[in-house]
DNA sequence: ACCAAGCTGACAAGAAGCTGACAGGAAATT
DNA sequence: AATTTCCTGTCAGCTTCTTGTCAGCTTGGT
């Protein structure tokens, strides 16, 4: 998942980005309020962490100009007070979720799960379809009962077509949810992973099409399995 | 909204009743667990709040049963342990949300509101005429039920036309919207794509006339189809 | 009938995509 | 810290497919 932490302090943003990047993320910092703003005007995550007391721009008015703007990205709130009401503001002003800091990482990394399968339109953990089962939390395969080892690149690649499942992708698009700012392979890369994916999904119904100038569609094929 | 709320506490079950039902929802009450799955097994709730200390059986387990049966209704967890690991148990078994008791009313309502906000959405992604079904996401279309396979160019063109359906478009224009600035194919490259697209559409009602000098109509031929 | 505008079959350039081999570097192990 | 293993992006060569061009033909308006 492509996602987008604001948070001023450093110490706790290192530590933040660390572990979603140990789980697969390609995460984004961002430090100023204001900048964060215009970023999030211009650019698609999948999740955004939001801390409310920034330097430029309060959290809570990032959120309510994202959400005037009709967005409707996944945020969860981060705020040091644990006020109910602000929490209650927070939710109000379009939040998905709420974290009191301090706060415990693998609560994070759950209710980023929770968000990310929201999403993509499941409640359950698995993503299972004839010949294949895919473990969200445990990002493990199975193609027609057998456990495949899928790298790290593989599982977010595999994560971004489950969830826009029957929707083509660009290759822009694939590669700015698989890469942070800073990485800018050739989408070439892209490719290499489609194949490598490819490979080792063969024989379920999980097709992945090339749309020659368009991108790929992934798809459930019916008639395979 | 339609609730469920699953609650073997009395005293809390009334307090969580009064303060939902005092915001216009419509809230059932089940207090035994077993009784619980046997209900959402049967009935379609738009929200469930579920204990997980409960006679009879195990919240979560209801959850994860709830879940196995790809029923996607939004959940939140009641929980009187803090240790998060029952949370991040809680989120992965499919909860959506989680609340630890003691808690805000005012708190349960706001996390209501988000997750029914959150039901409602997604729009018609479809163009749909007599005999042509357009998939904007998978860029599919269907002509008479059989699927027609478009090419990124036929695909763009399509687009424009069911855009500015009933609207005479210049060659020129067409050329604009289809290319880019440093690419400048001859006019006849539209021709030849207009060509190909209207083969492709035979047989359906959208109809793509010229306009000899002006440019192209496209628009629904009520008679034809 | 004439002429401009448009249509379309054939074709070829080159765009787009695939994949085997490789290497730089990260991660794990000692 | 050194070593090994493993991952993944790059490159290059190759294949496949798309689409713009051309040329000749058709159509329609005056």
């Amino acid at each position: 998942m492509r996602m987008l932490l604001v948070e001023d302090n450093d110490d706790l943003a290192e530590a933040i980005l660390d572990r979603l990047r140990s789980e697969g993320h390609a995460v984004d910092l961002e430090s100023n309020g204001e900048a964060a703003n215009e970023l999030l005007r211009h650019t698609n995550f999948d999740l955004v962490i939001l801390d409310v007391n920034l330097p430029g721009r309060n959290g809570l008015e990032i959120l309510r100009s994202l959400r005037s703007r009709n967005d409707d990205t996944p945020v969860i709130i981060l705020t040091a007070r644990s006020q109910i009401d602000d929490r209650v503001v927070g939710l109000d002003a379009g939040a998905d979720d709420f974290m009191i800091k301090p706060f415990d990482f693998r609560e994070l990394s759950a209710r980023c799960r929770v968000l990310a399968r929201r999403r993509s339109g499941s409640a359950s953990n698995r993503f299972e379809v004839d010949g294949l089962v895919f473990d969200y939390r445990a990002k493990r395969a199975l193609v027609n009962g057998r456990d495949v080892e899928l790298r790290a690149r593989e599982v977010q690649l595999l994560e971004i077509f489950i969830a826009d499942l029957g929707k083509v992708i660009g290759k822009e698009e694939v590669a700015n949810r698989l890469y942070e700012f800073d990485e800018t392979p050739s989408l070439n890369a892209v490719e290499q992973t489609v194949t490598r994916l490819r490979k080792k999904l063969e024989g379920s119904s999980l097709n992945i099409k090339t749309m020659r100038g368009l991108g790929y569609l992934a798809y459930i094929d019916d008639a395979a399995g």
